[in-house]
DNA sequence: CCCGTTGTTTGGACTTTGTCCAAAGTCGGA
DNA sequence: TCCGACTTTGGACAAAGTCCAAACAACGGG
């Protein structure tokens, strides 16, 4: 298995891993799990009261530059987490159930030479999900 | 050229027109423009002055339920509008000045049949625009 | 031509999501 | 131990979007 989301911040040089940090990793941590900071922050709440909602927006800011989360912009409304960096993929939302899923990455699309410098691209497709098709 | 927004609009049949649906359509109208719901709201309100904030965000919804209205979400704040349906393309938002430009569209990025069901794909580029590459 | 029905717009209150900031707290090294 | 740098906190604020009841407008039947 690739590393966890926490075993990659443990790595991180010169970066204090605070009590805070730690139980915002924890709560992202897992398979196909895209939540939003607001989420995060209940499950947070749950396992460390006193944390605020500055810290878990901050601290999900910090991850997401470090290059060691994935922000999503799926609804326009919010936006959502997902720590699974490494086998690159994109995203799925299901039209019946508004879920999101993991979706393997097949193809880039590299673009025509416009003059253009392409550094990243991020698939958002929208269908029905294996469940719900 | 393809049909604009508005002779589109016109097309339906048994979808009242009103002079407030025909503004927000002038509005969004162009070539490589993506506003926001407040920047559709100022614009018309200059050739509408009573129109509200509420009957720009209900039209600009109806637009994209008919499907005359290409909706995104790229910054997880806001949704911009991409009246330009009919090549279909995709967006690139450049890392230097954030702009939102028009991609053509090469290659669809089709799936594994992984018993999903896809619908559409929305790719969003990352990069530096012809200006500022 | 009038009326009722249906569809549309309005303003304003409200919610959700995210940002900012100064003060307080914490940590590690000299 | 003490200092300085980094981190967290709470609360005020801002931006974007939604909701709703009342007012308004348009169309067709009588």
């Amino acid at each position: 298995m690739h590393p966890t989301l926490l075993e990659r911040l443990q790595q991180q040089r010169g970066y204090r891993l605070t009590a805070q940090r730690r139980v915002v990793a924890q709560v992202l941590e897992g398979e196909n799990l895209h939540l939003t900071a607001d989420e995060v922050l209940s499950q947070a709440e749950a396992m460390l009261p006193e944390i605020s909602r500055a810290t878990v927006y901050s601290t999900l800011q910090q991850f997401v530059d470090m290059g060691q989360l994935l922000e999503l912009s799926l609804d326009g409304r919010s936006r959502r987490y997902d720590p699974n960096i490494d086998p690159p993929h994109h995203h799925l939302i299901c039209t019946e159930c508004d879920g999101v899923f993991d979706v393997a990455h097949n193809v880039a699309a590299p673009n025509a030479g416009d003059g253009l410098e392409i550094e990243s691209a991020q698939i958002i497709y929208r269908g029905r999900c294996t469940d719900c098709a």
